[in-house]
DNA sequence: TTGTAGGCGTTATCAA
DNA sequence: TTGATAACGCCTACAA
């Protein structure tokens, strides 16, 4: 079946192609009756214009890239679920792309969004380099990235939404800590450095105002087959600090397994907090402290904040926007 | 910045375009002197083929639409990432469509892809209507279905791989039954009913050749926030049956807590299978009998089918491909 | 082996 | 208000 073009529409309607394009994008005035004439004309041939060919003529195909760590984004739903909202209500097509770590797939993952002419990209944070961020940018294409806060960028055409990680460790540890309790540890999360580095910041930062220094990371190797297998392993001979920091659910629950199996109480022995919530963590017995991260939000502001950049003036200000969290206190913390 | 083309390729090598164009997709005979020159002047400027050109010129895009429901996704990481994996291979784009339940926004998603040329589509099972397949095929455009198996169809361009719920859950109980063992239930999923259809068809089945009735499929209405409220409810007046059977996560978790919480002991009191299997359930205590079921390679082989679709004779026999699982025996199970 | 020219489906600029 | 016609960037017969 011959895809039918503005052409067909043309001859059907008796009307030059001009005239049907101009319909279509309710350009410039076209007379009440060859319009009619011309959307009858549309609708019995069932006529859809070729994005494809609207993007070569216009040099844009409302399409924005979304790129993520193929890690992360089976925790990121949510996000995924804000952005996909927003492009929907623009109009806007999502172009979907992953990166794996290892051999350095951004570049590939870059090389195609500059060949597909996205009108702009979204980055998750821990998934690109400041020299990718600059190719982008040598094509002009607007990015924002989401997660984290970057560094500080003079980058024109790059818009940041995010949590400030540094800021919710600080204020958490900084609370145990005016209790007396500095017996404090984190677990790295190998999935989201970036978030962590940034933790570890806002901790140390904690107990370097009281004097003190933190000390507790715990981090590991790549012997292990995930941050699951380690902890268990680890709590043999490790016992717990009075307060556990972990970001992911994952981390979360081997704790709780691990404290379980040794025989520490949650939480009169241990407690724990773990930074992104999800259902899981509120199903566990006993059931997970953490804190509500509003994820969908952070995906439907960084879409929103990334179509302005495109239809508006491209070196909007406002560009960076720090979300909100709140505390969920569960059966973990005291 | 002026996007450099293929004319600055030319110009800089001193060739024509289509010499270029020759070089670029390496088609017809090229002598090696100019093809060395043409290949350094696209590097020289960094040339990049625009898509969208050669997707026009060629009437192909080399990209596919993914298409599924906003809420499975969250569940079917895996999957999605066994399909970009082997799109990567083959230097397929992926553009991605979520479709809501409540308004059937699939008319939309199919608007757009039929708008964006994409050369084939991958669905979901429990998002799409016969009719709206009806339409992608009108179009020709190659798609093959994921998830369940789908119903006697003579689509020539609709392929399926999927897992036989069917035969799975007929297994699962008539080892049960031939046991003795005829209390058993099995919970809804109301995100994956046209699976729940198909595995309440393999119970019956079951049932029915042992001259027995399948009853115990419990269902609710709409007004519980989820399963796990619904299921807490739902076990302070009933007792679980020997056997329950459930589909995600969540549910069993629910199960698990419930049980719990009313003083069953498990396995012993009442037996529990997940079919889709996840981290959780094996973190869980007791952790949780599940299903090994391939979502990775569901995903790639899905994507490597469509591909050979794409590439060799649309009438390809062996579009249908059903794939195996395997019982990951745990706590729950005896 | 290489170049010329027409076409892919739209939009936009001019004239009419 | 409408209609030619030249882009948009690339590919591919057809010629040379």
């Amino acid at each position: 079946m011959k895809r039918i073009t503005i052409y067909d529409v043309a001859k059907e309607a008796d009307v030059s192609l001009a005239t049907v394009s101009r319909v279509i994008n309710d350009r410039n005035v076209v007379s009440e009756k060859t319009r009619v004439r011309v959307e009858e004309a549309i609708e019995k041939l069932g006529y859809k214009p070729n994005a494809i060919a609207q993007g070569l003529a216009l040099s844009k195909t409302t399409t924005v890239s979304i790129v993520m760590s193929e890690k992360l984004f089976q925790y990121n739903g949510k996000i995924l679920n804000g952005m996909m909202d927003v492009s929907k209500i623009y109009n806007y097509n999502i172009m979907f792309h992953t990166t794996s770590k290892g051999i350095s797939k951004m570049q590939d993952v870059i090389e195609s969004i500059i060949k597909s002419h996205v009108d702009g990209v979204i980055l998750f944070n821990d998934n690109f380099s400041n020299d990718e961020l600059e190719v982008l940018h040598e094509y002009q294409i607007p990015m924002v990235v989401v997660g984290g806060k970057i560094d500080e960028h003079n980058i024109p055409t790059v818009g940041n939404v995010y949590i400030n990680f540094e800021k919710l460790a600080y204020e958490l540890v900084s609370k145990y800590l005016d209790n007396g309790i500095d017996d404090i540890s984190m677990v790295e999360d190998k999935l989201n450095l970036s978030m962590m580095l940034q933790m570890k910041k806002g901790i140390e930062k904690a107990y370097a105002q009281r004097g003190k220094t933190f000390t507790q990371y715990i981090s590991y190797d790549g012997s292990y087959k995930g941050t699951y297998d380690f902890l268990t392993h680890y709590y043999k001979d490790h016992k717990p600090t009075k307060l556990v920091i972990t970001f992911r659910d994952s981390q979360a629950i081997a704790i709780v397994n691990a404290c379980k199996e040794a025989g520490y109480e949650m939480p009169d022995d241990t407690e724990l907090v773990c930074v992104l919530n999800n259902k899981y963590l509120s199903m566990l017995r006993p059931s997970v402290s953490a804190y509500n991260i509003p994820e969908y939000d952070l995906g439907a502001v960084a879409m929103r904040v990334l179509t302005k950049m495109l239809v508006d003036d491209p070196s909007l200000k406002t560009k960076d926007i720090e979300m909100g969290y709140s505390f969920l206190p569960r059966q973990t913390t005291k």
